[in-house]
DNA sequence: TGGCATTACGAAAACGGTTTAGAATTTCGA
DNA sequence: TCGAAATTCTAAACCGTTTTCGTAATGCCA
């Protein structure tokens, strides 16, 4: 609990020379300095936090945003996993992250996220997992924090996105390299992931020379095995049923998974299945679910590293938007079939 | 960006009666106070938590520490689910929370956990998923820091804890029920949760009247498909192999059934199998994970209720040390097979 | 009218640091 | 020997609050 004050007192010197000793000003001589520290060090000094916040206005806290409803992001492995890298990035580089939220309520009204910010005067925020077109988070991309967002591109903020489109078209290549001529895609909720998902999904069929019908198109949610699992159901009792269909991602999968069992379907021999993701769990299942493995500790180290080279350094920083490549895990899930027309 | 000196200003009023006006002082007529409240908003008004920090020594923040190994606690359902609660009813009551960690370093040497904690002035820390004997940990935990830990009880703390003596209780009498009277056990890494698990599987088949033959308890890792994989193939090649085996958890229990797939072997036809945890990935496999349900919510939220309890009350508060029942989640993974003797 | 509560507000001292401007001392070249 | 420059340190303001104590004004009663 010893202040500056203390170590002042006992090196009989001036507090505003052992603050400086203590934060490398050059104009402290070698043996001062070194008194001082011994000294911090002998009452197990260490600086107060609030007090140098105050005065200095840089708090070394980043606030993250993820989504804070029923299922929280965390929840979700990818999202987790993102966080994960981040977190460790972040404190590699000396910061600390708390969540943001608003719940915290100050006098009667809670606070709008960017309130929160303030409040707490993080460095710099970085946002995924969310409703990006919700009016509180638009007002916090467009505040004058430091922001980086993950798997959404605004203007004028830096990004960090999967490379969904790269990594779909590589999935559908390998799906209809195997001989498959109808693919399904059961997508995720709409949003900027969904729907680059689904245009490079659509395109890279057409492209290939076998367009998707429009049944072969239906909306779930992402992690969520009850919705994916109506979805094949409905997928399964078309008279011109998908010989492969796609889940919204490797958790989904399971469901559509138990909808192909249920209707006395096997895997891969009735019906191919591919997920997104490549969460530990996909390599897990029998057959191997072929998906596709996002990096997400890249993407979190990325989002990291340039949200605090953006608060170090906030002239000469650019916006960018910065694609991580995935890779295809092809897995037994998907047969080779004959390609019949 | 206004303080409350610029909300003085625009009131003609000081900044003490700001100050009182805005925290519900008595000694503001009612017109002052009115006016004060309205011309804060108008400016945007929020106050700096630093400064409020500063003076008062009360962050409103709590300090979580989750493993940050390669494997982090938030990779794992079981204690993303537990911080998810715990995070929200943190806010609930106004608390933000920031992870402990020893990265973040000062000067030359990185912080410790208690060193980081006194840095950032936490009211409090929630100590989870951790090697709870490690020295760093131990020093925290013996601070001065209100403090509660998850699934661990120090004699001087307060505690929130899985009943995993009760929980594996009910799961092995379950399975004996069904007829099974050769039950293994892959265990995870000691801990206090694996040792409760451990000596109430072992007392309850011996209560039961069916002791446990050692080569029947192994060490796998929780959440750990290879370990358990591996350890599940040594179980079936044993000459007298058990009709049931209890997973490290529902996440690894994956691997124990890739092991018995791998065996040319059918669950649960050939061989029984429960996990444990209750996460929403048991109940999508095929067949249904017999599991017990480890109440995540009520966790989350009793621990960050009695947390700030005890920060809120230093004076009255008492240790305790509180046990969450789990729910037996009863699965076809479990067959009920002749009791032979 | 004097005395005493009561009410409503303000002055000022903290909280624990950082940082600027300058003071004191030493060094040193001419 | 002297003034300029370099070195090393200090004083003091400041960051934005909270909170104690004091005080002026008002009301009330005798």
């Amino acid at each position: 609990m010893a202040n500056i004050k203390d170590i002042a007192a006992k090196c009989g010197l001036s507090v505003s020379t052992i603050s400086k000793a203590l934060n490398g000003y050059t104009d402290i001589s070698r043996e001062t300095k070194q008194k001082v520290v011994r000294a911090a060090e002998e009452c197990g000094y260490l600086p107060n936090s609030m007090a140098r916040a105050l005065k200095t206005n840089r708090t070394h806290n980043i606030g993250v945003l993820f989504a804070d409803e029923a299922h929280s992001g965390l929840r979700q492995e990818y999202f987790a996993a993102v966080l994960d890298a981040f977190k460790a990035e972040a404190e590699r580089r000396s910061y600390d992250i708390t969540f943001i939220s608003h719940n915290v309520n100050l006098g009667t009204r809670p606070m709008s996220f960017l309130e929160h910010c303030r409040y707490r005067n993080f460095d710099g925020v970085c946002v995924a997992c969310v409703d990006f077109q919700s009016p509180e988070v638009l007002e916090l991309v467009n505040s004058d924090f430091p922001v980086v967002t993950i798997d959404h591109v605004f203007n004028n903020r830096t990004s960090i996105n999967s490379a969904n489109v790269a990594g779909m078209n590589e999935l559908v290549r390998y799906i209809h390299g195997m001989g498959h001529r109808r693919v399904a895609y059961v997508h995720g909720r709409k949003s900027a992931v969904t729907e680059q998902r689904l245009t490079s999904f659509c395109r890279t069929m057409r492209d290939l020379g076998d367009a998707v019908p429009t049944e072969y198109l239906v909306l779930a949610a992402y992690h969520d095995t009850q919705a994916t699992k109506a979805a094949v159901a409905r997928l399964l009792a078309l008279p011109d049923r998908p010989t492969c269909v796609i889940m919204p991602d490797d958790y989904a999968a399971l469901g559509g998974i138990e909808a192909i069992e249920a209707a006395g379907l096997r895997i891969p021999d009735d019906v191919s299945v591919a997920g997104y993701d490549g969460i530990p769990l996909s390599q897990t299942l029998q057959p191997k679910l072929t998906t596709v493995r996002q990096d997400t500790g890249r993407m979190g180290r990325e989002a990291a590293k340039r949200l605090i080279e953006q608060i170090e350094n906030p002239l000469t920083t650019i916006v960018e938007n910065l694609t991580v490549e995935g890779t295809l895990l092809p897995g037994g899930s998907v047969k080779k079939v004959a390609a019949a027309g």
